[in-house]
DNA sequence: GGAACCTTGACACGATCGTGGTAAGGTTTC
DNA sequence: GAAACCTTACCACGATCGTGTCAAGGTTCC
């Protein structure tokens, strides 16, 4: 069977089980819950969990940014405020610089995935 | 004039002295030096930090925050990675819906990507 | 050449992040 | 019905974030 409780799923991804209630609470994964409340992670947890490690530790981010990111995704007026921000010159290129053209064109992929994933769509079955 | 040193720009800011060396340290904005190495902060400068303030006003972030945010633009693959990451379905959709078949599409280079790097193959034990 | 700036560096401090424990109580299993 | 789980809710603690202040030294202004 592919349901595991939080202290096996705890043991098979390296996480403490005090840590994967701590990743749920920042609303990184959020593993169903049983009829009694249990905690019932799958597969699809599992893998979530253990790539989420690789990336930790891979770059030096911890929770809070990827948290962050998730927020960036959902919320669509915080991310083009961001990014709008972000956009207007981060240096001072007195003349429109090469590089200022560069990060526009690859802005355009954000802003074409941004149109499309624009829906917050929530439902948290608590 | 608009070439205005670090006490005048709080002033018009807003932003503390401290501030205004804080943000910079983290990367957001950093004005040009005198020869002397004094801050200059042109009317670019004072602009953005308004702006920041408004963004960070206006949600609930922080400058970590966006400076992640910054950190996502610079780093390719750092983006490429926690974007294919929260990709990997955040619910889990029993059904497939539309609009994870889109961004699934959009995705495709992430996805690509994220399989080079992801080489955890464990068996669900139990 | 002194006043009034600027610089970096340090100490400090509450708030949050990332962890770990422990307690009080419900569930599952045998 | 007791053991071994699970739940939430606290207390704790080092590390970082977001601030402030202060010290020691260079610069600008008059």
């Amino acid at each position: 069977m592919d349901a595991l409780t939080i202290n096996e799923a705890a043991q098979t991804t390296g996480w403490s089980p005090r840590m994967l209630r701590y990743v749920e609470r920042i609303g990184l994964i959020e593993p169903p819950r049983s009829d009694s409340g249990y905690r019932v992670y799958g597969p699809e947890e599992l893998q979530r969990l253990r790539t989420l490690r690789e990336l930790l530790d891979g770059h030096d981010i911890g929770l809070a940014d990827v948290a962050f990111a998730l927020r960036l995704r959902r919320e669509g007026d915080l991310r083009d405020e961001v990014e709008s921000w972000l956009q207007a010159r981060p240096q001072r290129p007195e003349t429109v610089s090469a590089d200022d053209w560069l990060s526009w064109e690859q802005e355009k992929h954000a802003r074409l995935l941004a149109a499309t994933t624009t829906t917050t769509m929530e439902n948290p079955t608590l």
